[in-house]
DNA sequence: TAGTGGTCTAGACCACTAT
DNA sequence: TAGTGGTCTAGACCACTAG
C-alpha cells in the first residue's frame, strides 16, 4: 500500500484543541486577558460547545485558565508556590504561620479516616478548628484541624467563647505540648460543598488534600486536613523555600 | 410566605448522583466488583448517559472507581500510600530506591521550567534518564530525571551503551557526588501522551507532578519530574512511614 | 436585562477488549 | 462479533454577574 498513516491512533479533537489553545495562550494572550466566550470559540474551531469545553476543562485543571460563571474565561496567572512543610516542625497556630483561625466546634463524630489516625473511639469528644489560608486576598486553602478534647483539657469551658476566640483557645493550648514529629500525605480530591464555598469554587472542583499528623507523647495528637485549590496552588516541601519562585 | 425552601441552590443531578453512588459503593459493592454498564446505570437513574458519566468521572478522580474501555467500570481498591520523601536524602538510583531505570538519552532541549531550575543555557547538553515506579505489577509513576552533562563528565562516552545500561551509568556517577539537600513541589497536572502510555492511562488523565531539586556544590545539580497516577496514589512525606497504612 | 459559563438531553459513531 | 467506555454533536434551559 502506498498510503502512509503516521497517526494510526487519531488524536481526539478536544486534545488537539487543547494543544492549539495552549500555544495560543503562550503567544497571543497575557495574564488576566479575557477569552472569547465558549459559543464563539466553538464556532471558530468548528466543534460543538461540549467538545470545546472539554479542552477548556483540561486547561483549567492545569492552571492555565480560570472560568467564572456570568463573567467569562480568563488567562490564569502562574500557580502560587505554597510552603506546606516548614523547616522547623511547629504546631498549627504557632507564630508566623500563614493560617487564620475561623472558628471551632466540639463534636463526637469525625471522618473515619481521621478517627483511625487519632485512634479515637466513636463518641470521643473532639475539637474541630476551622482555619483558612489566604494570599493576596485570594483564598488558597481551607483546613479542618481535629484535636481530641482529652489532649487539651484546658479547653473544657470554651463553650461560652465565640468562633475565632474558641479556635484561638484550642490552638494556644496546643503550643504548650511538646511536638515530637509530624508527617503528611498529599492526594487528589474534589471539594466538598463547604470547602468549595470557602475556596470560591464550585463543589467538586479539584483540590489537593494534605493530611498532616502531629505526633506528641508517642501518639497522634492532632490531625489537620488541608484542602488546597489544585488549579492555583503548587505545594512546596523541603528546606529551601527558594523553589517557590518557580513559574509555569 | 409559608413555603420553606431549604435548598435555595438546587443540587445538580450529577452531584446528587455521585453521592448516591458513593454510598452504594460503600455498602453494596466490594473492591474489584464490576458495575453495570453506563447505559444501564443511566437508565436506572433516569438521566442521560452524559450526566451519569459526569458523576462517574468525579468518583474516578477520587479514586473510588476504575474505568477501562472495552472492559467496564470496577470498584477501585483504596489508594496506595507512596513514600515520596525518604527519611535520608539520597540521590535517585541509590540502593533501596523503588525506581527502575528504563533508558537514557542526551538532549540539548529541556522544558523551560527545568532549564530554569538547572540554570542551564539553551544548547547545554543534558542527560535525560527515564525511570518507572511499579508496585504489585501496577505502574504508579513515570519519571524524567535531568542531569546536565557537565555534572557527570564520566558519561561522555555512553553513546555506545543501550537503554538501561546508559541510565545506570548516569545514576551511578551521581552517587559519587555529595548531596547537600533537596526540595520538592507537588502540583496537579494531566498526563502527556507518553506518560499516559507508561502509566496505563489515557492521555489527559489527572496526575500528581512531583518536581524534585537536588542540590550539590551549592547549586541545583539535577531535577526529577515524577508523574504519579492521581487516581491510585496518595503521596506520603515525613519521618514516619507508618501513615502509609491509612486507607480511604 | 443581556451575556456568561454550568447543567442536561438524546442521540450517534468510534476504539478497544474479550470471547 | 458483541459489549464496553470514549468522543462528539446540536440543541435546550438554568444560575450567575454586571451594566
Amino acid at each position: 500500500m502506498g498510503t502512509t498513516q503516521l497517526e494510526t491512533v487519531p488524536e481526539p479533537k478536544y486534545w488537539h484543541l487543547k494543544t492549539v489553545l495552549s500555544e495560543a495562550l503562550d503567544s497571543e494572550f497575557t495574564v488576566g486577558e479575557i477569552l472569547p466566550n465558549e459559543r464563539d470559540l466553538a464556532a471558530r474551531f468548528g466543534v460543538a460547545r461540549a467538545t470545546l469545553r472539554q479542552a477548556l476543562e483540561q486547561l483549567e485543571l492545569e492552571g492555565r485558565l480560570q472560568r467564572r460563571r456570568g463573567v467569562g474565561t480568563t488567562v490564569a496567572p502562574p500557580r502560587v508556590g505554597v510552603a506546606v512543610a516548614p523547616a522547623r516542625h511547629t504546631w498549627p497556630g504557632a507564630a508566623g504561620d500563614d493560617w487564620q483561625p475561623v472558628d471551632a466546634v466540639e463534636s463526637d463524630t469525625v471522618p473515619a479516616a481521621v478517627a483511625r489516625l487519632l485512634e479515637t473511639a466513636a463518641g470521643d469528644r473532639v475539637h474541630i478548628v476551622r482555619r483558612s489560608r489566604v494570599t493576596q486576598g485570594r483564598p488558597l486553602a481551607a483546613e479542618l484541624l481535629y484535636v481530641p478534647a482529652a489532649v487539651v483539657p484546658g479547653c473544657q469551658e470554651t463553650g461560652v467563647l465565640n468562633g475565632p476566640a474558641r479556635a484561638h483557645a484550642v490552638l494556644q493550648e496546643l503550643q504548650s505540648l511538646e511536638l515530637e514529629g509530624q508527617d503528611r500525605t498529599v492526594e487528589l480530591g474534589s471539594a466538598r460543598a463547604e470547602d468549595a464555598k470557602q475556596l470560591d469554587r464550585l463543589p467538586g472542583a479539584p483540590v489537593l488534600v494534605v493530611t498532616t499528623r502531629y505526633v506528641s507523647g508517642g501518639r497522634t495528637t492532632a490531625v489537620a486536613v488541608s484542602t488546597y485549590r489544585a488549579d492555583t496552588c503548587r505545594l512546596t516541601f523541603g528546606e529551601s523555600d527558594a523553589v517557590a519562585l518557580l513559574a509555569g
